[in-house]
DNA sequence: ACTTCTACGGTGCAGCATAG
DNA sequence: CTATGCTGCACCGTAGAAGT
């Protein structure tokens, strides 16, 4: 095999390779959307092309991918099932590309072991470098909203905290349904904003399933609570679910999944859209940096915030006056 | 013997059904 | 009425079972 990414000095293909002999097909038997069995068969060598060519687009538009991401996309293209079954075996794909140096290690990234230590300066300078990089002041201080934006799934943290970033922000990723140190912290910061008279606005992105749709319910409910107003139709504080919903399953056909009939909170849902859900993971990174951004823009008075940006940078002319220390 | 698949581990929570 | 069991949510790796 022909090694085109980056790689480790010295290493050879890796002893535990699954797949020694460069397999003509993958072939896996799963479950279809009806539950009836079926099989998925392609050449090793196309799907590894496809993959090759998806990762390189992601690369230049400047996304990282997860694995289950990048499966989504292949699911959306219609090069692969939606199946659990073919998922793993995609993932371990993946694996495989990335230790024989076809597809690139930074390529794909695991946010759900990620490791820090605190930050370090080789001279004062850089110190000031990066909090002119870090400075900004107040900037919702006269907005007339607070908001904050909140994914159901961390996968997504690397496509939608830039957008909370740029907007100046909390960005959150719950996990399934959250906690509640995340709810009490949430609920926390908005009794504080509510006190300043401002609207308290969650924006939030799930999956369009049984639970997905319910996290919504129990966010609003939990927060409530906290905040002690009606669930419904206070004035201070609400939930905005801006995805997945109905119109944007009609607008960009993501692959359907099949509902899981396990679940107890199923019944309604399958009474309402079927016996179908749809995952956030499967719209573009892009589609869901639109829908992100445009829900804040609703809200948000863009000539107060661009005025402290422009006070931001005058502090900053008078910050970089200090770092005309010595040099190394 | 080799490949492929299944099941589970870790992490932390929600919520429904049922046992006590 | 409460405690427990099982499932749900995301994400990835791996041991060992099952299949060829």
């Amino acid at each position: 095999m022909e090694i085109e990414a980056n790689f480790f000095k010295g290493h050879e293909m890796r002893k535990t390779y699954r797949s020694k002999k460069f397999r003509e097909n993958i072939c896996i038997k799963y479950t279809d959307l009806d539950g009836g069995p079926a099989v998925f068969e392609i050449n090793q060598q196309l799907l590894t092309d496809i993959i090759k060519s998806k990762v390189k687009r992601f690369t230049l538009e400047g996304y990282t991918l997860t694995g289950r991401q990048l499966f989504y996309q292949l699911v959306k293209d219609n090069a692969v099932p939606n199946a659990e079954k073919v998922y793993k075996r995609i993932l371990s794909l993946l694996v495989d590309l990335r230790y024989n140096g076809v597809i690139d290690w930074d390529a794909i990234e695991d946010r759900a072991r990620e490791s820090s230590r605190p930050s370090q300066w080789k001279h004062i300078s850089g110190l000031i470098d990066s909090a002119l990089y870090a400075y900004r002041l107040p900037r919702w201080k006269d907005q007339d909203y607070y908001l904050e934006l909140y994914c159901e799934k961390q996968a997504l943290e690397g496509i939608l905290r830039p957008v909370a970033d740029k907007y100046h922000i909390y960005y959150g990723s719950n996990k399934g349904y959250s906690s509640a140190s995340a709810m009490y912290r949430i609920a926390k910061r908005m009794d504080d904003k509510i006190y300043a008279n401002k609207i308290c606005k969650l924006i939030y992105l799930g999956d369009h399933d049984p639970s997905g749709l319910d996290m919504v319910r129990d966010i609003q409910e939990r927060i409530c609570e906290f905040l002690g107003l009606e669930v419904e139709n206070n004035e201070f504080f609400n939930v905005i679910p801006v995805a997945l919903n109905k119109e944007q399953i009609e607008i960009y056909s993501p692959p359907p999944n099949p509902a899981r009939f396990e679940d107890p909170r199923a019944k309604w849902y399958i009474k309402e859209f079927g016996n179908v859900s749809w995952e956030l993971d499967a719209l573009e990174p892009s589609v869901l940096v639109d829908v992100a951004e445009g829900a804040i823009l609703e809200y948000l008075d863009m000539d107060k915030y661009n005025g402290w940006i422009k006070r931001e940078k005058k502090d900053a002319i008078k910050l970089r006056e200090f770092n005309k220390g010595p040099e190394e």
